[in-house]
DNA sequence: AAATCCATTTCGTGC
DNA sequence: GCACGAAGTGGATTT
């Protein structure tokens, strides 16, 4: 009865889908319902999406999800920590809701074509590489990655503007700023440098010049642009090592 | 046999399992399997995920998403447009693979406790309301809500630096760079605005001065010294009407 | 809770 | 295909 391993139904009676999800909703279940289903929202925007089959997941920790048949994007959610219900109908209706923003998912079913409740155990951690800290870890492994001489004297160091990713020094005894991008940069990367380089030539009070490097795969020609313009440089460098 | 109605199997046997996802894929219907699996990707970054119970969702148009019980964002995916195949093992096994750039996710399962599949149809657009989009129109129908005289000219108006939101004139004469956030606007924002203004102050060569004004429901402190430093404005207005 | 920024961001639009 | 920016972005971290 409270048996919490993993249960299905197919094509059930609208009234035993609606017991079925709110029992795994109860029992900290995973909830998947397939069927022909319309979709509101309304919060932080507001949207509605006609009647369609979809398949709808309910997590435990309260996150909503409605798929269709495309895009890597659910066509609408709930995030985490949102309440699942299931409302009293003649048909199954799930409502998910949070406050703070004030937001209401409601799903609202035709056909219920297929429900299943899932025990979800042993979790473990995504262990990633090739990220933006991995770029890190490896100029301050080999800081002439980025010039000949640069000596890394800070991570996060903390600006006005934000915490510069790599702060350092040139053989020249400049200070450099070490903005790093693990992907092709644009324009906005450029502006967050500046603002990291603007920022750190007030605190200095003009003491020392501050370059400013953005290091990143690749730039695009309006970011090469706007970096010359201000007078910042660009040092190539991918998240991992190339073979 | 090819019937395209949703089919369903729970605990099946490890063949079998891989038969239903294979011809799931092969007749573009979209596919669930539930199960503890362990998850490998490589391509842009690389990552492993030990084995743990997941839910697999394979879709026709060449998505694939791992989800666990937490979480709006799958813990590992592949974009629309790659290749799903069932690798013939004892166990099953799913690459789900795309070039340009390369990128393999490996999905081996130990259990398969669920696989089912789902013949979806009805599809319809979404229509969302709220977005910049709204507020251009807002702005366009009434423009003093961005201050009185203003005289919209042009949207996507195109510069050196990408495209102005709305393009206008205020009583003066002044030249307006509007740039719009449905949200809550920090100092990436601000860069932008600033961007834009300077291409354009160079586009009229100086002949008119050229005003920039954020127009977003709220600004951050941050994002408000900055408007304040490069001498742009602040307008407040949200994405709908308050009521 | 607010601020700031990363992300295997994805997604859309225009060139 | 690249470039640029929006998104109901989500998510992590720090204050």
């Amino acid at each position: 009865m409270t048996d919490p391993t993993p249960q299905t139904v197919v094509l059930p009676e609208h009234e035993r889908a609606s017991e079925l999800v709110e029992r795994g909703i109860d029992e900290g279940l995973l909830v998947t319902v397939f069927g022909c289903c319309r979709v509101d929202y309304e919060g932080r925007a507001a949207s509605t999406l006609p009647a369609g089959d979809r398949l709808v997941v309910l997590k435990p920790d309260g996150t909503a999800l409605v798929h269709t048949d495309e895009g890597h994007q659910p066509v609408n959610w709930q995030p985490p920590g949102s309440t699942h219900e299931v409302v009293d109908s003649d048909h199954l209706e799930l409502h998910t809701r949070r406050d703070s923003p004030p937001e209401l998912l409601t799903v609202s079913f035709d056909i219920v074509e297929h429900v299943a409740l899932f025990d979800v155990t042993g979790e473990h951690e995504l262990s990633l590489s090739g990220t933006e800290a991995d770029m890190r870890e490896r100029i301050l492994d080999d800081p002439a990655l980025v010039e000949s001489g640069f000596e890394p004297r800070a991570t996060e160091r903390e600006t006005a503007a934000g915490a510069i990713d790599i702060y350092g020094v040139d053989s020249q005894g400049n200070a450099v700023v070490v903005e790093l991008k693990r992907r092709r940069v644009g324009p906005d990367a450029v502006g967050q440098l500046d603002r990291y380089v603007e920022a750190l030539e007030r605190d200095l009070h003009a003491e020392i010049p501050v370059r400013g490097v953005l290091v990143a795969p690749s730039v695009t020609d309006g970011a090469r642009e706007l970096l010359k313009r201000h007078g910042h440089e660009f040092v190539a460098l991918t998240p991992t090592p190339d073979e």
